[in-house]
DNA sequence: ATATACAAATAAAACGTTTTCGGAAAACGT
DNA sequence: ACGTTTTCCGAAAACGTTTTATTTGTATAT
């Protein structure tokens, strides 16, 4: 391993001389920092971030927390698609990006001490029930962080524009022809009573009415849960024609019970996804769905998250939001009215 | 921050008594590790991974390489379904995940020096076209490496086992009395080679004659390419009755393309992915494919990773095979014979 | 009693950086 | 000629650990 005293002794000068020559510090002599850098070069050096760690106290370094307990991690589109574009926006900035389990370790046994153990710059909260608690004990201990969709004090949060979007949702099946739409929303979270009074709120301004038994509770990203609730929607005397569903993967569990009992679809009930994933995109029928924009939320997660380190103390959190696009497919039919 | 120097000031002892009794070292004695131990404890202390990893030489990390070129990273299913148990057997085995990319930084702007800078004890190449040039330069530099369906030298190399899956598949598609069968593959690669070569042996041995135009080559998780090859296929005189295409996303836009024309699936055609994604399960019809096991192949890659870290210089590379399953779907007619 | 072994604890060096402070030499103004 | 500034470079401390070699004190064997 080439280390700054190697390269020292082969150029006669001394390792602060190296050192500050390699990071460009202004009172090194043009002449003895090209020198210096050249030798570097040839053999090889790479610094040890270990080393820079331990005295800058900055690691370089965006920790990212999942749900490990569920397994609604990495294996889930949404968060896939987001971290992949987080973390091209990290390295961008500078950041690399480590991946922070609540498994027990070297450090205790929580995330929180993973991600001082691990001297993470920020943390990026993707997840979970304990999204709260985390983003607490992360500020705390004066780790900068930001969470997905979920509100957290002191932390920037990232989300779709989920009232938009269901209203936007709506808005469209009604202009459908839809008249008696019913609704299957996730389990009680934020994001979930955004949208469902964002529902309830459209179809009012919309003059439809929404009997307590057009809305169900299921899962989100739940089959069966949303199969369960499909069965009860199909069995009331009078069907909805239109079900909206919390999710894309919860929309194809809809979708197959609804076939399954013999329906068409969009011919005898229509459905909405939520997502925009591949899924709805590749199915057929094409799914009606709300795309979010997972790109642009994973850039403005990673950019408010280097903003949050960078000014320290003094950051101001704040809640982004990003829009998100309604995808029409061919699961919603066109009524006649 | 409390440090060892602290909790040796707090119990009256050494820095480096305080260290051993917290790494568990046999020349403690018991009450005074209790003492520490109790204190630490008390006092939050969690260690400095940096300090740490600067004098040890051990990260207690794994890099993970994407091809962050092309977009074939996180967002794919089957990496990040790779990715996400080889996150959770690593971590039980007491390594974190470090995402590792080819942008530039202070370490120069190639994997290998981003792998070295981050001193990760093990790097795991999950694709890209140069798997080959980085897993060799990573084993010159002394890290252990294992890819995932290439081959590299000196390093060991977990893969589906491609050429029992393509024989069950073909197998498969020959007992649902298929005789003209075509097949797409992806853009040549030591897993394509495998696949074609399985291919062509199987249908020998079954007694199927394969025609030079029966068999395209388009790109892997490439839509466009998939229905060009499609369209050529549809149109030879004597049209196939069953079309294996590289992955479920290729069957997809292949099944689009087929439908295009006015031929229904499996009616007038029957189809085959490989994969076993969200897309073929959730597919109208439901996509015939080949599962991989991505589930033991992340468990598999992160073993194997830790073992060559384990055993150092003496470490004998391997191929790790691993099984994957024929997922009957509703994309194979069953032709009469 | 002396030598020998062992247990428990410590001092100190080392890992590879960054950074503060200061010094030498050269350039400048008078 | 002298003081002053500027430019370039180096000495040394520090970051938080681990680990080797050593010391101190106590128990065992002769």
């Amino acid at each position: 391993m080439v280390t700054l005293k190697m390269l020292a002794q082969a150029c006669n000068v001394s390792i602060a001389t190296v050192s500050k020559a390699l990071n460009g510090a202004p009172d090194i002599g043009l002449e003895t920092a090209a020198r210096i850098q050249k030798t570097a070069q040839q053999m090889g050096y790479i610094p040890s971030a270990a080393a820079r760690n331990l005295k800058t106290n900055r690691s370089h370094c965006f920790g990212v927390i999942f749900d490990d307990g569920t397994e609604s991690g990495l294996a889930h589109e949404f968060f896939a698609n987001m971290l992949e574009s987080f973390k091209h926006q990290a390295e961008l900035m500078g950041y690399d990006i480590f991946l922070i389990s609540g498994q027990p370790g070297p450090w205790g046994s929580d995330y929180v001490s993973h991600a001082r153990y691990r001297n993470c710059d920020g943390v990026l909260i993707m997840v979970g029930d304990n999204v709260v608690s985390c983003g607490q004990e992360l500020v705390m201990a004066g780790i900068p962080a930001v969470a997905v969709d979920y509100g957290v004090d002191n932390c920037s949060t990232i989300h779709s524009d989920n009232v938009r979007g269901m209203a936007e949702l709506v808005r469209y099946v009604h202009s459908q022809g839809h008249r008696t739409i019913a609704a299957v929303f996730g389990e009680d979270c934020p994001v979930t009573r955004l949208r469902a009074a964002s529902f309830y709120r459209t179809c009012a301004e919309l003059g439809v009415e929404v009997p307590d038994e057009y809305v169900r509770t299921s899962l989100y990203h739940d089959m069966d849960s949303a199969i369960l609730a499909t069965r009860q929607l199909l069995a009331l005397p009078r069907r909805p024609t239109c079900i909206l569903y919390p999710d894309d993967y919860a929309a194809i569990g809809g979708m197959n019970e609804i076939e399954r009992a013999g329906l068409s679809i969009p011919g005898d009930v229509s459905v909405t996804g939520f997502d925009g994933s591949l899924l709805a995109r590749y199915a057929r029928p094409r799914m009606t769905t709300v795309q979010q924009n997972t790109r642009d939320m994973g850039i403005a997660a990673a950019r408010e998250l280097a903003r949050a380190v960078e000014e320290g103390r003094g950051f101001l959190p704040r809640d982004i939001t990003i829009p998100c696009t309604l995808l029409p497919g061919e699961t919603v039919r066109k009524l006649g009215l």
